[in-house]
Formats: C-alpha cells, structure tokens, sequence
DNA sequence: TTCTCTACTGTGAACGCTCACAGAGCAGGG
DNA sequence: CCCTGCTCTGTGAGCGTTCACAGTAGAGAA
C-alpha cells in the first residue's frame, strides 16, 4: 500500500518525518522510540514500530550523526607493514571477529591501513577529525607514531598486544604471552626434551619479549641451564623462521627441540628440518605459538599455544565501547591453551 | 596563534564558517574551494587554503552527505564462508589493494561480513538505505541473494569474478580463468606429461568451469585423450584438495601431472603426495593456480598461474566509481601469468 | 555612455535528525 | 479547590554543509 521496496531503481527513502505521519505521531516521539523508547505510551512505540516496518524506514545515520556529533562507527586501524597482513591469517580472524562483535551493536567498521607516510597522514587527520569514535589498532611496533597522535588527540583506543611508548594511557588486550610460552616449554620438557632451542619473536615488542621469559623461567625452575646458543630472534615471519632454524642447527647439532614463537616462523622452521633430513617430532619437536591457520596446513600438523582470538576480539570491542562511553581505559589479558598434534 | 593540535581532550573542530571567518570570504566560496575550485578567484583560493592549513579544518562529511545525498563511502562486502576468508590469503590481497585504491580518492571502506542470515538481512537493508554509495562484492556463491537484491535496488556493484544468476547488469572483474588454465596445461605438456589430472573449482562457478575448460581444451588441441577419470571436483579449499588428489591416485596410478585449479588446494596435494610417497615433480608434477602466497610457503615451491590481484583491484575501484558516476555496469577480463617454480 | 556578458561572491534554504523546552493531561496530597 | 509532580507529546531550533539564486564588479561591444 505505502512502497514497494523491489522496485528497480534508487528512489528517496521515507524519512522520520513519514514515519511520524504514517504513524499519527510528532517527529520527536518517533526519535524517542528509535531511541531506546523512553517516556513513550506503549501505544504510541506500538504504532511507530508499525509505521517504520510498513515505510520500510531506516535511519538517516549522517544526519544523525551531524547532530549527536558521534559518527557510531569505530576503525580498525593496520599499522603493520602489508606483507604482514597478507602473510598472516591471524589478522583475518582478529578483523572478522571485531567486526562481527561490532555489528552486533550496529557499528560499522572502517579498514585504515597505514603503510606509507602520507596514508599515516591522512588517517590521521581523518581519524582525529571525528569521523569514527574510536579505534581497534592492530600494530606491533614499537613507538607508532599514528597511536601516539591518536592517543594525544584523545581518541578511545584499544589495541592488540601490549603497546609500548604509550603510557598507561591506552587500553589493550593481549593473550598472556609469558604463561602460553611457559605452558609449552613445560610440555616440550614432559616429552622428554633437554636441549631445547628458541626463535623468539621481535624483542622490541612486550610479545616477543614474554614468551622469551617464560622459556626461560621454566628451564631454570626445571633446573636446566639456558644456553644462550640455542636462542634466536626473529621477527615472526616465515623467513626469519627459516634463517633461525639454519642458525640453530649450525650452533648446537644436539638440539632435540625448539620452541618458535609464531606459527608462521614454525612453518619456515619445518621446511629447513626437512631439507636437513630431520624427522619431525622424532629428531626435532616443533613447539609453535598462535594456533593460526597455518599450524594445521603444515605436516605434521604443529603443537602449538592458541591465543583465544575470539576472546581477544569481542573484548577488545567491549573495551572500546566502553571508553567511548566515557570510561577509563583498561587492560585485560587473556589465558592461552597448549594445542597438542604431531610435531611434539 | 589559532589553534593548537596536540592538546589532549576533544575540542570541537573547526567548522566551514570558521575558515570563511579567517579567510576573510563566505561559506560559499569556501565550499566551492573544497570542491574542484571553479569560479574562485585565485587570490580567494590562496587565503581560503591557508586559514585551512591553520585552522586545521576537516570537512564534516556528515553534513555533506546529508545534503548530496552520497555517503562518499563504500562497503567491502563478504558473503563466503568466514572460513574461507580465514584460510585464503586472495582475499587480504584484493581487500588490501582495493581499499588503498579507494584511500587514493579518500574514500573509506566498510568491511561488511554476510556470514548468517540475520547479517545479510542487516547488511542489505544498511547498503540499499544508502549508507555507502557502491559495493565491491567478494562472493563465489551461484545465486547470491544478497547481491541480487542490491543489484534489484539499484545500488552500483562491482563483484570480483563473473557472478551468476545477476544478468548482465552487474559489473565485474576477473581474470581470465579459462587462457589461465591453458597456459598451465601447455606447461605441463611442455615438460613431458601427458597423463595429467585435474582438480576443479566449484563447477557451479563460471571460474571452476572456464578452467576446467581450459585444461580440456589443451589438451584436446594436443591430442590427448580427455580421461575424466583424471578429472576430480574441489571447492578451492585445502581439505578438498587433499581429497581430490587421494581419489586422483586410487583411480590413476600412472598420473604423471596433475593441475588444481587452486593454491590452497595444491597444498593439500602436495601433503597428501608426499605421505603416498610421491616426490614432486620427479613422479608427479603439480601445477596450482591464484599465485598466493601459500604457493611459496609449500615445499616444493608451486609452479602457479598468477591471478593480478593488484590490477583486479585497481579496476574493480575504478569500474565502481564510474558505476556511481553513472555509468554503465561494465565487465574487465585481465590477463594471467605462468609463474615456474619447483613443482613442475 | 549604456548594455551585455562573464567571472566571481554572498545569502538563505534545505538536507534529516536530535535535543531542549514547553505544555497537556492526570494522579495524588495538601 | 489548587498545587506539585509525573508521564507523555509536539515544536522550534540548529548541527555543518551544499545548492540555487541573486547580486556585484569589471571588461568589452555597441
């Protein structure tokens, strides 16, 4: 009767003032319904819910937003180099699961990513400029200068991973770094394994840095000397995975293990095992960190530590949502789960 | 002296009337500056561009839109599976280089994951009452209702491969799947093979079937009998491929090539390949498809057809910025590229 | 001079919404 | 009876921008 919504086409959506007509009510009553319907006859939200559903209305978000001054949408913001980002699928599930926690409250989701420095520029001024109310910042450098900016600015921000250089100003949630690394070297020492090597991730980062202490602490707490030959840093890409594992075979032939601080470095670290005729768990187990896509695509499948992704991102919404609203910042960690398969 | 940036805490942002205040002129010839600058004197776009640079003044888009009617924005849309997202680094790449394209006319992108029903729902109703202008669509489904219902509505949509079920009103860019698949059969013969196997994509999509009839072609055109006991169906992803090659050496045991029609199911092969004992390419060349970076994650190294995804991405911007524009939907092949590695 | 044309500029009005306010109706207490 | 307080409703204003229109100034033609 009122519209027909198949029709071929783009014609002027009905607006809040139709509704209101259609409705038999004022503008004002109409808003308060969309609004959380406060102060509102039950007749009157019955008959304005009825009236939006025949109009087929939905909110004009810019002019509303022109007015609250809030934009209700949130960034994610990519601060990492690109090769990262195709390379790891972690960033898929992180970005996915965001996004999924954010529609739930309606909020879109703007995709920033940062490589070069006029785009750091740009999202920049777009960001501090209002047009989203806050930000979810995936980045593993230390010192981003964009966070700091955002964070001087006053943007609700919530990153992944503890940042560093930040203060104690902006919110993260991170998996517990040091605990996951403990949990399997703990296991790698259950499976009978002595001289156990480690490629960590950046040590520039709290992340990399963790895990490295947790390796640690528990080799000492087992009363087994740490040999500092049997750790290697890299980056948590696949290359660098590759290059330790040839660095660690080269110093200490004896090794029996080796604890890899992303999947993704374990990956490289399985190919240069097999090129050097090592078996997999036989010779060498293979302990990885993230429980990513990649811990099953190799063979043998990786033992590893999963971060609970899912956790991580509805929190990181939550806590954003939140320090839009006017809260403080806050910190949350998350616990991590030891993933046995075949390559311990 | 007007204003200083870093100072914490929000303030409210300059607004067109402060500029045309500071430049001395009117909010109208401030707006036609923003604007494309014609009918403004020049001395009146030098003092309008400076109070911008000192004021620090961003354009509110929301008003903007509210009166143009465009939201100067678009959505990324997803109807796959998450898990494919998940596992498929394509689609980092094509995600990635579509919003940098669109960064470069500063426009946002929206992540829109169509994973249930209640999304999709969501998610349509979100497009068709405007809130962005356009859609880029990353689906491989056959008859996707979402994109038929936005296609219904007008709304301008540009998929990535050649949908089905849409008629020809709706845009799209691809590669050119079946002289992909030609290049790649011919290497394969060209290397001494001749009994080569197939595994597929989803033969209810035009790209699992123009490769499909790629390979049949070649091979033909060779004088090679098509045995479709070679020829084994996949979806694309890494347990199908896995399956194929399983049933690919039960039913052929003198299979001396085989061509998969995706990377990630060339993984599953090559794992499942090397547990039967087959080397790679001694006994069995494999050839996969997309260019991935699983392709060079592998060991061996795949020998692939290389989809450009920078240039699929570049054209699938510019295709939907001249469909909002007003013009007609249009379809962009582009070609594809042998890339010889260690697999074949 | 005067008229026309062009280049440029300023001024309301409008986009669709929310917010503050005022007012209506009604109940209960004095 | 009036006053107060409550729930509910309508109204006008205004968010920051663009757009259409009117208007001005100066150059060139008649």
């Amino acid at each position: 009767m009122t519209m027909s919504s198949s029709t071929g086409g783009r014609r002027k959506p009905p607006t809040i003032h139709d509704v209101a007509r259609e409705a038999g009510v004022s503008r004002g009553t109409v808003s308060r319904v969309l609004n959380g319907g406060h102060y509102v006859s039950p007749a009157a939200a019955q008959a304005v819910d009825d009236a939006i559903r025949r109009t087929g209305y939905v909110v004009n978000r810019h002019a509303r937003s022109l007015i609250t001054g809030r934009s209700d949408s949130v960034g994610f913001l990519l601060t990492e180099p690109q090769e990262r980002f195709f390379e790891d699928p972690n960033f898929n599930v992180l970005l996915s699961g965001c996004t999924q926690a954010l529609a739930s409250h309606d909020i879109p989701v703007l995709l920033m990513l940062a490589g070069t420095k006029d785009e750091r520029r740009r999202i920049t001024r777009y960001i501090t400029a209002g047009h989203v109310d806050g930000v979810l910042l995936v980045s593993s450098h230390s010192g981003d200068p964009v966070a700091e900016e955002l964070r001087a600015a006053g943007v609700p921000l919530v990153a992944c991973g503890k940042p560093i250089g930040l203060g104690s100003k902006v919110s993260y949630v991170a998996a517990d770094d040091r605990d996951g690394a403990r949990d399997m070297v703990r296991h790698l020492l259950d499976v009978g394994r002595r001289r156990i090597g480690m490629i960590t991730g950046p040590l520039d980062t709290p992340g990399g840095v963790e895990r490295l202490a947790g390796y640690k602490e528990v080799l000492t707490e087992a009363g087994v000397a740490v040999d500092e030959a049997l750790v290697v840093s890299g980056d948590y890409s696949k290359a660098s995975g590759e290059a330790g594992a040839e660095r660690l075979l080269a110093q200490a032939p004896d090794l029996d293990a080796v604890f890899v601080a992303s999947d993704l470095m374990a990956q490289g670290v399985l190919a240069v095992l097999q090129r050097a005729g090592k078996r997999v768990p036989d010779d060498i187990a293979v302990g990885g960190f993230d429980d990513s896509p990649a811990a099953t695509a190799v063979t043998p499948r990786l033992t590893t530590i999963r971060q609970p992704w899912d956790r991580i991102s509805t929190e990181m919404v939550r806590v954003l949502l939140a320090q839009i609203g006017g809260e403080d910042p806050a910190a949350v960690i998350l616990p991590t789960e030891l993933v046995r398969r075949e390559s311990t």
